[in-house]
DNA sequence: ATTATATTAGAACAAGTTTTCAATGTCAAT
DNA sequence: ATTGACATTGAAAACTTGTTCTAATATAAT
């Protein structure tokens, strides 16, 4: 007993499988079980359902019973597969791939004898210079990204915080900050903007750490620190020569 | 005489045109006319009938006389051409949107008293612990992405050249530069790896500037400096707290 | 040779499906 | 009210299509 078994596909039913995908692309409709008998030169309807059945005893197709043309090709020789599958999976990427790509306004410039510039909330940029793109990876988690904006940073007043003239900051529109946030901030007794990281004392004072530890903390009463939002990434961008 | 001619679509044509678009995603194959009347809630197959006929008059169907569900969407209500072509067009976009979202192997860790870690030439990043995700557009125009490698700073050893623990740099792979651009070298004489401009000051040293101007720069002899890449991106994330 | 399984044919049947037709309802314009 | 194009119905007819069954033939292992 045990007689050869059907090594991948038998020729006729390769076949077959080309003419599903031919007869499907030509006519937006699969063949009818005679339609395929005739391409193969087989006069009987059973024997093509012998080899359709095979077929989908190997999961290269599907067919809904009893139904007239309802053969649907899952996948061909060659791997490929086709049509609605693949219009599906490509549409997934697209999805995904555009998703993790994000346009961010970059609104302004951040200096430190000027305001942060703030967006509009919800309004969405319609007068921003230009927008910055940034994978999704590189941002925290699930920001809202209609929270997020960019500066570009004038001036080397922000060398404490170890951010240069020409880098760009991408920040999070915040009223509030928790400890350890690098911030935006407009101080308005010394009417400076700075980028520090932020500490609140519990007695009314608020310390902004550089990022460079060796440089000295400011502390201010909280009522004259305006936060502006958090830093979420920064860019630094080099021309090659 | 003239009665009110059909402008445009009636409601159950619409209705029809797009279970068929939906049918045929679903289901692999054109639904049958009594799946339509269902769908409609129209008894008489006859009816449906009528409207496909008309749907094929305005040009939006083609249907192949006497065979079972052999309709054919041409077009849809908001000019949208299904299948083939909208595949095709998905492709497209996904393929520009690829392109314009770049992966930067990740290769390892930089700090002062260690090599640069390199990456095989051509050979693409097998090991690499993990990927940059970057929009093309924070790049140096038509970059070989292939050439370019990110690096994990570790350690504070190069905070004048405005670059903390754990920043991300970027570089182009690179043996020799120009002056003026941000370098990674490695200093044999020192043992030390550092990131500084690079400026070849004619007499056969190297002068190697820190970003911050008010440090000193470090001056060796040609010999002693082997560059190792430039620096085309810097990035910085903060996590929110 | 024998046996079990794989392959093929043909026909008949049942179910699925589209067409056709005659009849009737609807509605705006005459 | 009458007309006539459009809309709708129901049912029968005609055709397409998938399934099933029986039987015949081939092929490989025993």
């Amino acid at each position: 007993m045990m007689a050869r078994k059907s090594e991948g596909l038998g020729e006729r039913s390769k076949k077959i499988l080309e003419f599903l995908v031919s007869y499907q692309e030509k006519h937006g409709y699969p063949p009818s079980i005679r339609e395929i008998g005739n391409h193969i030169h087989v006069e009987s309807t059973s024997l093509v359902d012998y080899y359709l059945n095979q077929l989908q005893e190997a999961g290269y197709i599907e067919r809904g019973g009893r139904i007239s043309r309802s053969i649907r090709v899952l996948r061909t020789l060659d791997g490929q597969t086709p049509f609605k599958q693949a219009f599906e999976s490509a549409k997934t990427t697209v999805e995904r791939v555009a998703h993790e790509l994000i346009s961010i306004p970059l609104i302004g410039r951040i200096g430190a004898s000027y305001p942060i510039p703030m967006p509009e909330s919800d309004v969405p940029y319609f007068d921003s210079l230009s927008t910055v793109e940034v994978a999704q990876s590189l941002l925290p988690n699930k920001e809202k990204i209609t929270d997020l904006f960019a500066l570009e940073v004038e001036g080397e007043s922000m060398i404490d915080a170890m951010i240069n003239d020409g880098d760009i900051v991408i920040l999070k529109r915040a009223e509030v900050a928790q400890n350890g946030d690098m911030v935006a901030v407009w101080l308005t007794r010394d009417n400076e903007t700075t980028l520090k990281y932020y500490y609140n004392e519990r007695n009314g004072y608020v310390r902004l750490q550089p990022a460079n530890r060796t440089m000295q903390p400011i502390i201010r009463p909280e009522k004259e620190v305006q936060v502006r939002g958090k830093v979420v990434l920064v860019l630094r961008q080099f021309k090659s020569h």
